[in-house]
DNA sequence: AATAAAAGACCGAGCGCTCGTTCAATACTG
DNA sequence: CAGTATTGAACGAGCGCTCGGTCTTTTATT
């Protein structure tokens, strides 16, 4: 179940023209990769298919083969994105043993998922918006998707090993919260870059989240 | 110093044509008005300046008039958005004595706030990038205003009643968790309704920052 | 008070341009 | 040669913004 590292850029998905599908998981592979350092650079609207095409090394014509509007380009960019957050996050749980350091071992962890991923995170923020529906919908589902994997730790955690027990509610909302916090260190750098190293911002956050501040 | 609900629209900081300044602040308190509720219902790019006209019973000419480009327009927009929300949480704040009670009902209020005004507060999140460079700064520092209400009120409390003594570096991370934490009910409202009500929300969260949970 | 003149506010057709997308022509490959 | 992949010029809808002009209000003049 866990350990595919998905990667089902073939899907149905997302229609193509072109018939080899090898060559459509290979090529969309190059494609996004290009976009998404285009879009962190410029943001979605500045950057035209014209841009992406010469950056993936293609002709416009050939682009629009193996994706059919920007739109669903930009699908594939959140959903690309949100696999490697998701694969990062599930390795982190994967040695964690249920011991409140441990607890705090993930949350370093995903932290440090979250620095090193910072401009995609933002960038998952700024776009979503431009989502056709029926996409963004998805992409909710794989953001809740990665909240989950805290909230099942959390729960799996509670009652045992001198860790308190929490009703459904309350390890749903913390494992949000752990998942925004982890965000925040993105979306809130222009601040916290200022005052906190990665470090610092971490333990602070741990105390807090655990709960030893007050 | 505080209570002016500062109405600053005639600033030179974004140029008009038009000579009569009361007339500029009066006219522009309207566009930006229907210009929330567009950008709130299209987004920024599928809002277009004629749409804007229209919606503020103006000709697009006579919208340039008060307005010099659609950038500033969003400037503006953030401006009043923010200059609400300061309010709001100033009020908030101009009752609040000092105790760990106090904290709790400032943060009811302030989630309060953000849940009356959580399209407003998705809409800064997805309409910053558009700024040009000298506005997003402002708007940042604006944003920062805000988190600073927290951060000098948690000051304030530091060491007396029963509350702990908090060096500057957590209670100035604390307070940006207060703020983004109530921005969380905005911005991940399609699964914080679907979950929990307001209240709930605040009662556990409260609890969260109030560090009870464990 | 009547009239002229100047200023200020308002208008909207249209300019210049960008961008996503298409498709007829071309090249490649087995 | 058939099937597949690639190309990039051309398209046309849509956009922000301008500008020559009109309408309204205020001021000046007789």
């Amino acid at each position: 179940m866990a350990g595919e590292k998905a990667v089902s850029l073939t899907d149905g998905e997302v229609p193509t023209q072109i018939k080899n599908p090898e060559l459509v998981r290979e090529r969309r592979r190059h494609i996004i990769d290009s976009t998404v350092t285009l879009f962190i650079a410029h943001g979605y609207h500045k950057t035209t298919t014209r841009m992406i095409a010469r950056a993936a090394g293609f002709s416009v014509g050939s682009l629009y083969e193996y994706v059919s509007s920007k739109e669903d380009l930009l699908y594939l960019v959140c959903k690309a994105i949100h696999e490697e957050v998701q694969d990062a996050v599930e390795d982190a749980l994967s040695d964690s043993s249920g011991q409140k350091e441990q607890l705090a071992e993930v949350i370093r962890q995903y932290f440090q998922v979250c620095d090193k991923m910072a401009d995609h995170i933002l960038l998952m923020y700024q776009v979503t918006q431009f989502l056709p529906e029926k996409w963004k919908e998805r992409v909710l589902v794989n953001e809740l998707k990665i909240t989950d994997l805290f909230v099942q730790a959390l729960a799996g955690m509670s009652g045992k090993n001198n860790f308190p027990v929490l009703d459904e509610k309350r390890v749903n909302l913390v494992g949000h919260n752990i998942s925004v916090l982890g965000q925040m260190w993105a979306f809130r750098r222009w601040h916290m870059k200022k005052n906190f190293t990665l470090d610092q911002y971490t333990s602070i956050q741990t105390d807090f989240i655990l709960g030893l501040l007050f």
